[in-house]
DNA sequence: GTTTGGCACTCTTGTCCAGGGAGTGCCAAA
DNA sequence: TTTGGCACTCCCTGGACAAGAGTGCCAAAC
């Protein structure tokens, strides 16, 4: 059904949205023939775009005004019309300039990432941390806070640190928790977490577990304090929605900051992305967010082959595709990068 | 200046600032006269409201329409005519039975603070978490994340954990990284920061240290673990800025979310919060933030007699200074308590 | 002297209406 | 098939007008 479209429907589709999303406004037959390099009257022009309207491309907001191209519109421009570009040498300056910063452990590193993808794109900067169960494990230490409550303390590649309190039936000694420490260590670092879980359970049935009361405990412990932790996701320049004149209504702003307060369909949507290979778009419905008319770009950032998290831009539908598009594509491969370069300087993990 | 007024005046005052409060529009003479027991006509009204319009307690948005508090009238109504009351039962039971759950960390508390903060009193509520340099180092560990970085973790009372990648210039062995672990925290455990930076200089001119190059590094290190870090702020329920009719237009929104996001005009203001004892007020341009018409109530939580950090509500001017009062103040007691009961369990610190 | 009713005045808000502008749809001619 | 023309629709703006709320002030009442 895509492919219907002859060549001077394209051209005129792209230039309404293309207009559209310069302007905001409803676009015109007579603002085609004026702006855009097309040689065709006004009344011709108009007739395609009751052709578009008919096959679901256009919308009128009412009868006298102009047309507004609609999710399909986009999703066919994103698909067939669009041509993306490289990010521009600015871009790329700056991101290099800003992200790789010295001293930095990588929750740092995710954090000012998303700010410049806000920055760049003009939209907001979204990234998802690496998931928990995705990563691998680097070291395990437990604090004591007192009588029977011990912090635990997991550090995992690249230096991300959970902490997570568990209470323990009795009191551990210190000579007890350095031992137990050193027994897990040994069993599970370097481990990635789906396999951690694995050889807790095969560790705890065997025969050097059963005798040892003191191991048994520490891996009861770990269990525990391995638990699945929720999504850290970090969103910046929510405030540029504001700029948008299609959001200029109190009520649609009060319906995105309650989502952005949420985060849980944001959560969702992310999950969605990690399973996917390269730049993921989500055209207004189809990112199935709850005040609607939002678009979402997203990529996941790598290390080696492994998936880590996702990093993305969500702004209006009527978003700068040929900008964003690349923008994504290109932190999202230097996010990976990053994280690697710290990855090649450790030690092989035994 | 304040005790000038007299009995009629403050009544009326009150009532317009309680209407006022209430309505979040302008209040006429009449209204005065109907909704409060106020027992005058609309002209005797008229007449003690050109007065307080003289003193500077009211003002009018244009020649016919009621009157607005002023920015001093919210003052004199915190000092002297509000009686402040005790949080409600259904608020006490809210709070203690979301706050202090189980297995709970302190930035997992705070941050949930802030989220009752803001349900309560339906505005935003801000938790500034300890200071850094106001706490105890707790535990000292060093992680190895790969070649010369060194992923720095500390843990200070109440299990708030903070972590600061450092890069060495040698690559630093496993058992020399255990002993130099073990020297750090028998040497630093149980101190509070100040008393920390005061001990590591003591001891890197110590003739044990000199004559031990290892001490010597490991000295240097944790000087660089422990330099200062950024403040910890949760924001909760900025969106319930939507709600008041006074901050309706984008601009202003617009401008609050900015300031939201900045953060730094804010850290300001509670780092002033800090100092005082009690519940702080900060009314309109007292509390000198960017967008103006902004009011803000906190309270210092402590532990023991050591000021930890602040939390507070952010509202507009016209806010339920009545009700959020008591609930700062109770939220910042139970808060306290929480950290408290947590410490109390510990073993003596030597 | 204080309080109050009355009255003129001011300013905002909402409604109605007319006119201009932008755009469409359709038809007939090129 | 393209295009010019034309009637039509709808939005937006601005002015006029009335209603409503409130004030300020004055003179009479208490």
């Amino acid at each position: 059904m895509n492919g219907d479209l002859n060549d001077r429907s394209r051209q005129i589709l792209q230039a309404i949205i293309e207009d559209y999303i310069a302007t905001a406004e409803p676009v015109g037959s007579r603002t085609i023939t004026r702006r855009h390099g097309v040689n065709l009257s006004p009344a011709s022009v108009r007739n395609v775009m009751a052709d578009l309207e008919e096959l679901g491309f256009l919308s009128s907001p009412h009868t006298s005004a102009g047309r507004v191209p609609t999710d399909r519109a986009y999703r066919f421009y994103v698909n067939t019309l669009l041509r993306v570009g490289k990010v521009s040498d600015a871009e790329e300056e700056l991101l290099l300039e800003r992200l790789p910063f010295q001293g930095a452990d990588a929750s740092r590193i995710l954090r000012e990432t998303s700010r410049m993808l806000s920055s760049l794109s003009h939209y907001a900067g979204i990234v998802l941390a690496p998931r928990f169960t995705e990563n691998v494990l680097r070291h395990l230490e437990f604090v004591r806070l007192g009588g029977r409550r011990l912090l635990a303390i997991l550090v995992t590649e690249h230096g991300i640190v959970h902490n997570k309190l568990v209470e323990v039936q009795e009191e551990i000694s210190g000579e007890e928790l350095v031992r137990m420490t050193n027994y897990l260590n040994t069993l599970l670092q370097g481990l990635p977490m789906t396999e951690v879980r694995r050889r807790l359970i095969e560790q705890m049935q065997s025969d050097r577990v059963t005798y040892d009361a003191l191991l048994d405990r520490a891996l009861r412990l770990s269990k525990q304090a391995l638990a699945e932790t929720e999504a850290d996701l970090f969103i910046e320049g929510q405030a540029t929605f504001f700029n948008q004149p299609e959001f200029a209504d109190t009520v649609r702003m009060k319906e995105i900051f309650r989502a952005f307060e949420e985060k849980s369909q944001l959560l969702q949507l992310l999950d969605r992305c990690l399973a996917a290979d390269g730049v993921q778009i989500f055209i207004g419905s189809e990112a199935n967010l709850s005040p609607g008319g939002m678009s979402v770009i997203t990529s996941a950032y790598r290390s080696g082959s492994r998936k880590l998290g996702v990093l993305g831009v969500i702004g209006p539908t009527r978003m700068g595709y040929a900008s964003v598009i690349p923008i994504v594509d290109y932190t999202a491969r230097l996010v990976s990068r990053l994280l690697q370069s710290g990855e090649e300087r450790l030690p092989a993990v035994t």
